[in-house]
DNA sequence: ACAGGCGAAACTTTATACAATCCCTGACCA
DNA sequence: TGGTCAGGGATTGTATAAAGTTTCGCCTGT
């Protein structure tokens, strides 16, 4: 017996468990990513890669091609895997998708909002104050994206939440490529004066506000010819 | 120099090219999925169709977790490939993606409307009323799906081009699980006006077509319970 | 007769070995 | 001096083999 009542995503997408070795190969790459640590261009090989987490190829290459589903790897065929470089019509059709979605989003997360809910987001904007106040840019840029994923999460559309994922990682590939200053990656006071109309479950201000810091963030961007770059792999992830 | 101009999806998704070999199976199961012949549920053997495609387990892989990522196949761990089986839940979360998505789709395509696409759209149109009058059920139900697919990839933009197909493979499993009577897949009539709406530019009655058309498919479900079902594999697949 | 546990078979998962492809280097020729 | 072509090295693509897990059937014990 011992009934294993295991959580179970009857649904269909392989769920992002941090169990298996793949999922930890692919998370350590796509957080590379998010903090910038691993610019557009980036060769990743596979026996690199392997060697770093401990995992054979067959394992690499599986956390790869999935990573290329998502936008954030481009896979070109016998030449292997490279961190994308998102063209600037890529930058407008994700932020177009952005624009078009996250308002839903936001619509869903009131309906689903709770105290406990609340008290995460609280938690997020004094994850992400903390981190930009002690300076720490990396930590900052990559919170600052996964607070519009936690959004996506509690509003509870898994559908939504999956497609924003993928658009929220090809953003930050873009930011990346296309800021034009130094300016701090979103304002964070954005994010707390969305949380605030979440908390008010003023629907149409939330859609507002998240419509126009979207807006606001692409036109920080200069939409014309990326630049190229070329770190080393092992000292940039900390397997 | 020799500089060599070829085609190349710089942008990061994993092209859909017929030429490999893990193409051709991905595609033809969804082929048999769009079409019904492979019912929600139906185990997914590695071996079985390595077997029918003439293809080692390897590939079989890949293309089932591409599915899988899709949303139209299910992995579950240590047991294996199904054909995904939606959820009531899951399929007014497809519903409502598809009605945000198409309109905005639709708007893109009238804007990128050329000769060239309105007589692709009127042949296609043309297909779909051979099927339907030939009383072909299975190339209807694909058809009528393959619509939307192409209204999408007209639009040029690439990300809800890739979105919708997801979204519309889904669509073909719901619709099989919930239709409450055999009512025609998707009003054909329905396609037509939408065609026309485009042909005349007319954005704003274009999207109101297609939402209507959507609302409608949607207003033809019944969404309680599933059905199982378990047919044969090799029978359904035309290798 | 029924419940429980042991065991074997089938499947997926992971690893390794082989084959094909491409890129780079270096030499040769115009 | 510049360009082209061939060879070597490296890397990916594919197949096969070993390992681990689950499931199903059967047998035994009560």
């Amino acid at each position: 017996m011992a009934a294993k009542a295991q959580p179970k995503s009857d649904t269909s997408l392989a769920a992002d468990n941090g169990s298996d070795r793949v999922s930890r190969i692919r998370e350590g790459v796509t957080t590379a990513i998010l903090e910038h640590r691993l610019l557009p261009g980036t060769k990743l090989g596979e026996d690199e890669i392997g060697e770093i987490y401990g995992a054979s190829r067959t394992l690499v290459r599986t956390a790869l091609h999935q990573l290329a589903h998502e936008g954030i790897v481009s896979i070109e065929k016998n030449r292997g895997a490279f961190v994308a470089r998102p063209t600037p019509a890529d930058a407008r059709e994700v932020f177009e998708a952005r624009r078009l979605i996250e308002p839903s989003i936001v619509d869903h997360a009131i309906d689903a909002v709770s105290p406990d809910w609340l008290e995460r987001l609280q938690q997020h904007l004094a994850e992400e104050h903390a981190a930009e106040s002690r300076g720490d840019a990396r930590t900052s840029i990559r919170l600052s994206g996964e607070f519009h994923r936690l959004v996506a999460e509690m509003s509870g559309h898994s559908i939504y939440a999956g497609f924003l994922k993928e658009l929220i990682a090809r953003s930050s590939l873009i930011i990346l490529l296309y800021r034009r200053h130094d300016t701090p990656a979103c304002g964070t006071s954005h994010h707390a004066e969305i949380v605030t109309a979440i908390r008010r479950k003023d629907k149409s201000q939330a859609r507002e506000l998240m419509l126009s810091h979207l807006t606001e963030i692409e036109a920080e961007l200069f939409l014309k010819e990326p630049a190229a770059d070329e770190p080393r792999l092992s000292d940039v992830l900390g397997a």
